[in-house]
DNA sequence: TTGACAGCTTACTGACCGGTAAGTAGAGTC
DNA sequence: GACTCTACTTACCGGTCAGTAAGCTGTCAA
């Protein structure tokens, strides 16, 4: 029968897109091996012979997140301020768009105190990267002056990130609170709304 | 043996109390029947008793919340928008102070896909409830001149909604978020920062 | 041709999950 | 003293969870 055992890491990298998925709608502990390797139709330990432990599956996802996250940063450094920041709302529109999913940093925060010790210490570094970035794009904007708030960058990137993160899974709910909350932040950043008018949304 | 068998009600409200803790610092999937029953001295079938499906506890807890929530509110009506805006602040420090809980909604819409149907509707329910109070603050701070801010208060609640939830989450990895984000809205709401430092932090 | 290895499978384990049926102790009512 | 109700208990159930041991098969190198 069996006759292409898959062609070498493709299953692995499979595992990961799948978990991935399950992970933003369904968190860590809201998604199994058996929901995996049912969908690749392949046996429970199948799974477990890429992944000996559901841990080494959830570190490896949040490393891959992180290694994702640092390409995209890296891609837009030379961008302006309020470009870095439309990026960054479009991130979570496409969480969004993907069945409802939430942002990773959504989910490790939540789950946070129930996940094992080595996937905390990975979400905790991921975290910091992304705030950091947040803070990044504020400290630019004002460097540009296309920005123009009142307190620091830090507490900027910090509401900037905590509430994208919050409404982000409100919109579960309520699915106009992402857009609302978006053009309230250019506003509270003084940036000109006519500027994005031409999105059209 | 057995004397007493609790005193008319008193074992279910320590199991609402009880499953109320679980669920802010772990999820509605995050505990069990068993880790109640354990705790409360009793046997399993003992919460299956007061409450037949683990649905039917998810649903009293939620109504028992958006009660709570209706006498809070309530009983700040006549406050001004500033002092309602604190008491609001307050509601999550509780929250991070016992046991770094998170907020109900928080934990409601992350896992809201996953919740029973039922449990969807009476937290979308509450969760419109909170954000109507948001709204309706900064609706006061406009009305009474004490808050000055660019846009709707209906954009201006959902960003006070969301950040808050979005940051109490984040607390759980940095401490420090909750107070940063408190004091930018303070001065993106135009509220003069010298009228709380006698809070002393 | 043999041997090693990757990439699985079959078959299983023990723990835990929510949930149920049947029985029982105590208190209150008539 | 019999009846009834509340608040449980004991003793299960089937399902799912993560995880493991041992075996099989195709590929590739020596």
């Amino acid at each position: 029968m069996k006759m292409e055992s898959a062609a070498k890491g493709e299953t692995r990298k499979k595992i990961l897109d799948l978990a991935e998925a399950l992970l933003l709608s369904h968190g860590y502990h809201g998604f199994s091996y058996q929901q995996i390797s049912k969908v690749l139709g392949v046996r429970n330990a199948a799974i477990h012979y890429h992944f000996p432990h559901k841990t080494d599956l959830g570190v490896a996802l949040i490393q891959r997140y992180r290694r994702r996250f640092a390409r995209f940063t890296d891609s837009q450094q030379r961008l302006g301020g309020q470009e870095q920041l439309e990026r960054y709302f479009e991130l979570s529109e496409t969480y969004f768009a993907k069945d409802r999913q939430i942002c990773p940093s959504g989910v490790l925060s939540t789950e946070f105190p129930r996940l094992p010790e080595v996937m905390q210490a990975e979400a905790s570094a991921f975290i910091d990267e992304m705030r950091s970035w947040a803070v990044a794009i504020a400290l630019k904007g004002r460097a540009e002056a296309t920005m123009a708030y009142t307190g620091e960058p830090e507490a900027i990137g910090a509401v900037l990130f905590s509430t994208l993160q919050g409404a982000l899974q409100l919109a579960r709910i309520d699915e106009n609170i992402l857009v609302t909350v978006k053009n309230q932040i250019r506003a509270m950043l003084g940036i000109n709304m006519a500027e994005f008018t031409r999105e059209g949304g």
